[in-house]
DNA sequence: GCCAACGTTGGC
DNA sequence: GCCAACGTTGGC
């Protein structure tokens, strides 16, 4: 069991559109880093912050899980698509997503500003300055932290 | 809206 | 293979 944080702009989707569909695919990812880890490293079940990115504020709202093994993303092949890649082949995928649904909002959202102040997290890949990976692994312990700094 | 940090592209 | 130019991300 792996612990992941997926960002989303909330004007785009949000954990609000999470909770009405239950269930969503997080495609348009056109990050190599970010790729690798839903296509390799990503297994159903794994758990997931929801994390409201260019937001006010930003933070983690909600809690969601990999519901799928990875697969070609879809949008990639789609020349109408705004994510459509000429270099995404059928025969040979560039791109590859997860699907993610829905388990729970924060009772209460955390805000970035606080999540920085938690002893113990400093070392997160969200905090970290220029990270913007929009995928990123989440350690045990700065699971758990977030986790118990709710509230 | 600004802009620093980062990733990608493409000329050489 | 280098690196300048460009586009994007995302906090503020």
């Amino acid at each position: 069991m792996n612990y992941w944080l997926l960002k989303s702009e909330p004007t785009a989707y949000s954990i609000d559109d999470l909770a009405r569909d239950g269930k969503t695919i997080w495609d348009g990812v056109r990050n190599y880093q970010a790729r690798n880890f839903m296509r390799d490293q990503m297994k159903v079940g794994d758990l997931v912050f929801f994390y409201h990115s260019n937001a006010e504020p930003a933070g983690i709202a909600g809690i969601a899980k990999v519901s799928s093994k990875s697969y070609p993303d879809p949008s990639a092949f789609d020349q109408k698509d705004v994510h459509f890649d000429p270099k995404s082949k059928k025969e040979n995928p560039v791109w590859y997503l997860i699907d993610v649904s829905f388990v729970k909002k924060l009772k209460e959202f955390l805000p970035l500003e606080k999540i920085k102040k938690i002893p113990g997290i400093e070392s997160m890949l969200l905090i970290q300055k220029g990270s913007r990976l929009s995928v990123q692994p989440v350690s045990e312990k700065h699971w758990d932290l977030i986790l118990e700094a709710r509230s």
